[in-house]
DNA sequence: GTCATCATGTAAGCCGTTACATGATTGC
DNA sequence: GCAATCATGTAACGGCTTACATGATGAC
């Protein structure tokens, strides 16, 4: 899973361990606080693999100006032009994704199964590498364990013997199951319409807030996304 | 975790592994499908630190009538009369809780602090064995968490370059913490109203189970939480 | 007589953690 | 010169999973 995370992060752009772990925790919020004794190892291991390979060349971050709708590109950039010179560096290995790191990842993205809340939130916050069909099979398989899940704890919602704690620990883990559900079946909706130009893009943040969805920064119209 | 379980169900009432694992799966939902290689060393373990006993006596289940407000004996007792003789066994290993293992299940149910989704949801589950101001104590203490990680989740929801798919998981994962801080509220609103006749220690009312419970909180536990 | 269910256990391994060790650079 | 931050790594261990091995009992 963390590989997965890895792979997709370096899919946008090069960078170095630490740099991986700031945008897990910040960017994403997924997997918020891996610790470096997982991710170094990590990273030794997928360039073992051959899935990634080191870049010793000095500045990492692409001068390409708006490349695509990378997942974090223009932050670096302007983090990187905040300081004139980058601080506190030692040797700071980066890393770049090879083209067998490319395949790997996107057998990791379509996945062999077994999606626990984790590793589906990675999965679909990478989907825009997914295409299409791959995406909706994502998300319909996800709902079917979730459908499933809420029978068992609902279940456990009508046992007579539960006290006022345990009750609302069962009721509360039901309908956020519930919840789950909707969500996946807006996101199934959306991810079926023709995606005509922003189909998808309203489904994604139903939070009202004024339509401040904004652009759809990544998910550019047509083409791009096929892949 | 899992020790804190097995104590909190034996609390309850005597019983064998097996029949662990369903009651966590079907009353619980918590910690749903342990499984059976990490249970019952889990057992040994305790039975060797002496939190446990084996009881090899026939018949497991108290021939008391309504004993306490227990977690499922009415439902072992049905089960056990749908069936006039058991059926199925081989050995099988009852347990029943020490005067050691209950002070081992309160300093575990008290928690040293660190507790993720899972820990707090079993704590919470378990509370009425909890001193009223440790209940307090322990929904507050939740509390404080989640407002920190919405902060956090926060942060990412203002990162202007997700695309839609990792926006939206953002903003799901920061909607689930906002609820589960709604519900934790309520929890705590209700702890600290002077508790008319709905005492903690006795069994849940049951009566309704229908589906109404005001508000609609979602999500037990945080994003990441169970399969 | 064989299948499903109940029942207990062991072995190997995965995936992550904490704690420790080291070192460069910047800012005060 | 000292602390904070950036940066990389190793070692030990923890908790849970899967897969495997075994066996009793009742139902069909």
């Amino acid at each position: 899973m963390l590989d997965l995370a890895i792979l997709g992060l370096l899919e946008e752009q090069e960078l170095h361990g630490y740099e991986i772990r700031r945008q897990l925790r910040d960017s994403l919020g997924l997997l918020a606080n891996v610790s470096f004794g997982s991710l170094y190892p990590a990273l030794a291991r997928l360039e073992a693999a051959g899935d990634v390979e080191a870049v010793d060349g000095a500045d990492e971050v692409a001068p390409t100006a708006p490349p695509t709708g990378s997942l974090s590109g223009e932050r670096a950039v302007l983090r990187a032009r905040r300081h004139s010179r980058p601080r506190g560096r030692r040797s700071r290995k980066a890393y770049r994704i090879t083209g067998q790191g490319r395949r790997t990842f996107a057998r990791l993205l379509a996945g062999d199964g077994a999606d626990d809340a984790r590793s589906f939130g990675l999965r679909l916050a990478f989907a825009r590498h997914l295409p299409p069909p791959a995406r909706l099979a994502l998300l319909e398989r996800r709902r079917a364990q979730l459908v499933e899940r809420l029978a068992e704890v609902d279940g456990a919602r009508s046992e007579a013997t539960l006290d006022v704690y345990a009750r609302s620990v069962v009721e509360h883990t039901a309908e956020g199951v519930a919840r789950d559900i909707h969500w996946l079946e807006r996101l199934i909706e959306a991810e079926r319409k023709p995606d005509g130009q922003r189909a998808a893009g309203r489904a994604a943040s139903r939070r009202e807030s004024g339509g401040r969805v904004a652009g759809r920064p990544a998910m550019a119209g047509k083409g791009n996304e096929r892949n």
